[in-house]
RNA sequence: CGCGGAGUGGAGCAGUUGGUAGCUCGUCGGGCUCAUAACCCGAAGGUCGUUGGUUCAAGUCCAGCCUCCGCAACCA
């Protein structure tokens, strides 16, 4: 055991039901960055990730593939594994909330919260489909009935454990009064205060009995544990932590020093989270930072946009270090950051191809050119070399005063600056210039030596955020020093000058990736027409009545943003159908136009719209067409 | 008036406690040749969404308005 400070971060744990993306793995590369960090400053560190196995929803994907949910887990958290690791990040536990330990933990847990009083038995109500065994809330139902199957909801209360979080609701607000650091960005803080924490909380359903796939209750095996509580307490599981007895790991690292989280969950990490410690009568975290997302061009990642891009197949194509280093230097501290393949290889030629390995190239060439690769340390000459050191100085009190409040993107500018700064340095200096004239051979050398030099800090500086490059700057000048300090090498005898990043050339590169995506969506396409479409008879087909309608009104509807309200005759009568069209149409476009109905669709109310019958428009994916009718009479049958 | 975030040169962003508007990419012009068609210098380009207010002074504080983006409710 070292007397070094310990550091204990965790990572959000994923959800293993389905492959995470890149937005997903940003969580754990920035955990990653910073474990380094706190380990070059000297920190033990202990960093922790893993994966979150329970829930209704895991149980229903592993029935569709026709396999048990344990089998299911086990083949996604092998794949969450696999992508951490694509990325070279290095954790010291992987955390599965079907371990048994932590299934057991969290038994106990709850046992405890319950026999000390701060969970209780008590009813789930809402409104409840008895043939879907589906709860639902008064604003989910349609027409006052089950969104899903269109049946009658019942009034329903399910037995259900609740933890009580009002109790705890004036000193977690002291907590965070006393600790100002608690939340990162304070924007995020505001807004639990403001949301949350002043309006008051309502207890919190850690209990379900609608599925089975979770924590069974000790006492209780009608239900299992819901989400947070099983998952939230990974955090002092993983390490050890049980009511009946912890371990010796979890006295010496808890209380964790950092969760690194995504802003979509920091209400659970901050009000959730510190109530059940408080509870359990455990020290709270000392600090929560909710990252922001990654989001694709303006769009959220998602399945069914098809824009989903995966860190291992980015970092497969560019390299282990370009993906991190667009992560951690091109997403902003509270605001949504974006990527897409043009920037990212614009990124990449700027910053990596051309100032930073090109930098190292050229001053490991010359070296091995004018000196046959060696250096001496030499003296400072004039205001050129003054200048140098001088920003070598600012860069590392900056780059540390930033790395420590985790603002890695600005720390990332200013390490960039620098090498900016040396390029600079060798036009001010010219060495191909005193290279012809003996008498400044000692010039020249000085020249060579602060450029090493300052190589060497760059390589240090960069180290979490681009290990492997890190290492490869320091193999190529052959010198591994770690002290971050200008000057502290005697010489430099450099090896081969290898590139580090080689230019992309971005339209053929473009093109690639434009090609590869066509055919995957191609291919997803076919897989989903057999799939998802089964063959029907006609007398299916029967049973849809289209008719031609023409539209006679149509108006916007307030509050929605995807509705029109269409006024349409039949031939018979005049009917309200509403239709998400609003974004691809204007009213006007409309009026007096005929379409074909599908008349006797069963009405349903939205946004308070009765709407009796459904149009027909075809759905190119980015855009909505109507399909129109010319000249037809209106209640023409269509077959 | 559902909640929240944002509106800064062509694009992406910084702008801390109010005091002459910065960075990266791109564009144009020039320089250099050690290097990965790289590197360095210079230039053009902004009424800091809009209106009003506080102030000697506002991108920076206050109020109203407009627009965009998430979330929630609706794509029948």
């Amino acid at each position: 055991m070292s007397n070094n400070k310990k550091f204990y971060l965790t990572t959000a744990i994923a959800y293993a039901s389905s492959k995470p993306h890149i937005g997903n793995a940003y969580d754990i590369v920035l955990a990653d960055m910073i474990a380094r960090y706190k380990k070059q400053q000297g920190f033990d560190v202990f960093l922790m990730t893993g994966s979150d196995e329970h829930g209704q929803k895991i149980e229903e994907k592993a029935k569709e593939a026709g396999i048990t949910p344990k089998e299911y887990v086990d083949k996604a958290a092998g794949t969450i594994k696999e992508v951490w690791e694509s990325l070279n990040t290095n954790f010291d536990k992987f955390i599965r909330t079907t371990d048994a330990d932590h299934e057991l933990a969290v038994q106990k847990i709850f046992t405890k919260l319950y026999e000390q009083g701060d969970i209780y038995k008590g009813h789930y109500e809402g409104k409840y489909c008895v043939p879907c065994e589906s709860f639902f809330t008064p604003s989910q139902l349609v027409d006052g009935k089950c969104p899903d199957c269109g049946r009658e909801v019942i009034d329903s209360k399910e037995e259900a454990y609740f933890l009580k979080l009002s109790k705890y609701q004036d000193k977690l607000l002291e907590y965070y009064e006393q600790n100002p650091d608690f939340i990162k960005p304070d924007s995020r803080k505001n807004e639990m205060i403001n949301n949350f924490l002043k309006p008051g909380l309502s207890d919190l359903c850690v209990s379900r009995s609608s599925f089975t796939w979770g924590v069974p209750v000790e006492f209780d095996n009608k239900h299992v544990t819901y989400v947070w509580l099983d998952a939230l307490s990974n955090y002092i599981t993983g390490i050890g932590y049980n009511p009946e007895g912890s371990t010796e790991q979890f006295e010496s690292l808890w209380p964790a020093d950092l969760h690194v989280i995504g802003k979509d969950i920091v209400r659970f990490h901050t009000i959730y989270w510190p109530i059940i410690l408080m509870a359990l009568g455990l020290p709270l975290p000392k600090q929560v930072l909710g990252h922001p997302w990654v989001l694709v061009g303006e769009d959220k990642m998602s399945k069914s946009k098809g824009n989903v891009i995966y860190a291992d197949e980015l970092a497969k194509r560019f390299g282990i270090d370009a993906v991190r280093y667009y992560l951690l230097s091109e997403i902003p501290f509270t605001q949504d950051g974006t990527i897409t393949y043009e920037s990212f290889i614009t990124k990449f030629n700027a910053d990596l191809a051309n100032t930073l390995g090109n930098l190292v190239n050229r001053s490991i060439a010359m070296t091995n050119k004018y000196f046959d690769g060696t250096v001496e340390k030499g003296e400072i000459f004039d205001d050129f070399d003054k200048e140098l050191i001088e920003t070598a100085k600012e860069t590392i009190e900056k780059y540390h005063n930033l790395m420590d409040i985790y603002h890695n993107a600005e720390a990332v500018d200013a390490v960039m600056a620098l090498a900016k700064r040396c390029n600079k340095y060798i036009d001010e200096t010219a060495p191909w210039a005193l290279a012809k004239d003996e008498s400044q051979k000692d010039r020249l050398n000085a020249v060579l030596y602060n450029l090493l030099e300052c190589i060497r800090l760059l390589s240090i500086m960069l180290s979490p955020i681009m290990p492997d490059s890190s290492d490869s700057i320091k193999k190529q000048i052959c010198n591994t020093n770690n002290t971050l300090e200008f000057g502290v090498s005697d010489s430099f005898t450099v090896g081969a000058a290898t590139p580090l990043f080689a230019r992309i050339d971005t339209e053929k590169v473009l093109a690639e990736i434009a090609e590869e995506q066509a055919k995957k969506q191609a291919q997803k396409e076919k897989a989903e027409n057999v799939a998802t479409v089964a063959e029907i008879g006609i007398e299916d087909f029967a049973k849809v009545e289209l008719i031609a309608g023409k539209i006679i009104d149509c108006e916007p509807v307030p509050k929605a943003k995807k509705l029109l309200k269409l006024t349409i005759f039949d031939g018979n009568k005049n009917r309200t159908v509403a239709s998400g069209i609003a974004k691809f149409y204007t009213p006007e476009e409309l009026k007096d136009k005929t379409v074909i109905l599908v008349s006797n669709l069963k009405p349903a109310k939205l946004c308070g719209i009765q709407s009796q019958g459904m149009i027909l428009a075809a759905d190119c994916g980015e855009d909505v067409k109507v399909i129109f009718l010319d000249g037809i009479k209106p209640g023409s049958k269509i077959r």
